[in-house]
DNA sequence: GCCCCCTTACTCGGATACCTAGTGTCCGAGTGTGTATGG
DNA sequence: CCATACACACTCGGACACTAGGTATCCGAGTAAGGGGGC
């Protein structure tokens, strides 16, 4: 079971975008994290089908968040990303073989199944639980709250 | 995010082998469960290196848990499958581009892998919950209790 | 001086190669059983 | 009748192709700004 490697790369972005309130170009948030230029537009593009950023075109275009950073949370770009379905995928083996169980007894999913989801809905109830803006202000508090202004600062330097 | 599809068969056939107290052949269980044989061996070497089941050569050999089905839970089979580090891995991207955080002050994970550090701790934690007793009681109460009883029959019928 | 149009440079977006990791398969080494033989 | 040695059939284990999805990249379509020209 892998994760994307986007994934880091798009909470990383949407944490950025959160200080800024012009739009930011992909080539500007991959060069601050140092990152493929055009993966990342790739990833950018996944998170603009799914409506947490609005991309805008022309000459001082770039990204913006559609949404206050508070109202993001993990599981939104995670899912974005990585997409909505979860990791464990039944194929009803139970349905196969000589005990098959016939269809219409499997209205409910099984219990290996069962258990599988639910430790799937733990882990998306925990990313759920955690927006943008937590993150961000995690990062802050790591590095003693100079981490995001040096963020906004940096992005209206060369802007 | 994708698991292997191999750890529904090492659970299914984990749940069987909990019914047998005679080794099972690897080309027994992929009879039952329908599914390719040479592959469902692959999976099982696995579980033999995590020992949770004990191979026997020879004969009457097969393949027996180590311990009682209520000792083995759904994380240790999970992980013996699917590999033991998390899905989600940080690249440390806080520690390139312009804004680069200095080696010296990333002594503990940066916010966001300590977001997802915690997702994966819930999902472990319902994984580590759950046993294959459990799993074996639950399949068994979806068949009112005839389940278990037609595998423990089948195991026997044609040994 | 003001308005309109055009050029320009910059942006995103999707379509296109590459590469790792999961999927699937096969054959050889090792082992315990069962039988035949000799005492 | 019992012990021993042998041959056998069956088992696992690792090594070998194939395929799908993630990784990385490029070029074309579209757009907003800025400058030049006309009124």
């Amino acid at each position: 079971m892998k994760m994307s490697n986007g994934v880091e790369w798009a909470l990383h972005g949407c944490v950025t975008l959160s200080q800024s309130r012009d739009p930011v170009p992909a080539a500007r948030l991959a060069e601050l994290h140092g990152t493929p230029p055009a993966y990342l537009a790739k990833h950018l593009q996944a998170l603009s089908r799914a409506g947490i950023v609005r991309s805008t075109a022309g000459q001082v275009g770039g990204y913006l968040l559609t949404r206050p950073a508070a109202a993001i949370t993990v599981l939104e770009v995670v899912q974005a990303i990585d997409g909505t379905e979860p990791a464990y995928r039944c194929t009803e083996i139970r349905q196969q073989g000589p005990l098959a169980v016939p269809a219409e007894r499997c209205d409910r999913p099984c219990a290996i199944a069962r258990a599988m989801a639910s430790a799937q809905e733990a882990w998306s109830g925990a990313l759920a639980g955690i927006t943008i803006a937590d993150l961000a202000a995690g990062i802050d508090a790591d590095s003693e709250g100079t981490a995001m202004a040096d963020v906004r600062r940096w992005l209206t330097a060369t802007a």
